[in-house]
DNA sequence: CAGTATCCCGGTCGATACTG
DNA sequence: CAGTATCGACCGGGATACTG
């Protein structure tokens, strides 16, 4: 029988304990870690865009994917769509303030990629190497 | 013919511009915001720990996929696996300086989802029932 | 204990084409 | 311009079984 080690684990923090499996927070970590959310919200926090804007800002992404990606995020209310009723319309993304105080922790770790990309990259040369 | 605006963009900075399609470090942040390196990263930071430990820490990761993450963050360099050869071997799995470096902005990403993840979920909620 | 091997499904992604 | 529709390829991930 497993027994179950979870349970035993501060079963009221489960919101917040992303290390416990029925934790409900794990969707919302998802959301904003895939591999396009953080290129998205970090762009969007440079200022409003419009769609084609920020497709041309962020290289290789797909149309139907970022249209996904604006979607889901503007479900989670971390961005907002403004469209102005001209013909044809102008429709811009912009950050909501939740959106931008994510923001600012996934710049951080873009930050850390940057520092330390080329490092990770030599690590995995050297180790192929050896193999 | 398609402008490339990239190529008139730091053409030298491809290295740390994630937004830029050619760049390496792309792969690198994709390794270490997936679904589990995270958490394995986060969770390896309190300190060395054995393979099950490891596993029953983490809320239904499976035995496959922590193997893989595990052979995978070795390579990178970001962790250290280390055999003492007893009868049955111990196997144990601690953070190198590089790692320790990137746990820390993505400890900075946890504390945002715990703080602000259940506002994302009713935000959900929200939107939908108006839908 | 510490994994690896295999099978397979579901979702994600990219490309292309099309609409208002 | 601002998307959606469709389709196929790919891959991460779960279940299960097995090895040293």
């Amino acid at each position: 029988m497993g027994e179950n080690v979870e349970a035993k684990r501060l079963p009221r923090d489960r919101h917040s304990d992303l290390f416990h499996s029925e934790c409900p927070a794990r969707a919302v970590f998802d959301r904003i870690t895939g591999r396009w959310a953080p290129l998205v919200l970090v762009k969007l926090a440079e200022g409003p865009m419009r769609f084609y804007e920020l497709r041309d800002q962020i290289g290789r992404i797909s149309e139907k994917v970022l249209s996904e990606k604006l979607r889901l995020l503007t479900r989670d209310g971390l961005v907002e769509r403004t469209v102005e009723p001209t013909i044809p319309p102008r429709v811009s993304y912009a950050l909501t303030e939740t959106g931008h105080s994510v923001a600012k922790p996934l710049r951080q770790l873009m930050r850390w990629v940057a520092d330390h990309g080329d490092a990770i990259l030599a690590a995995q040369a050297l180790h192929d190497e050896r193999s």
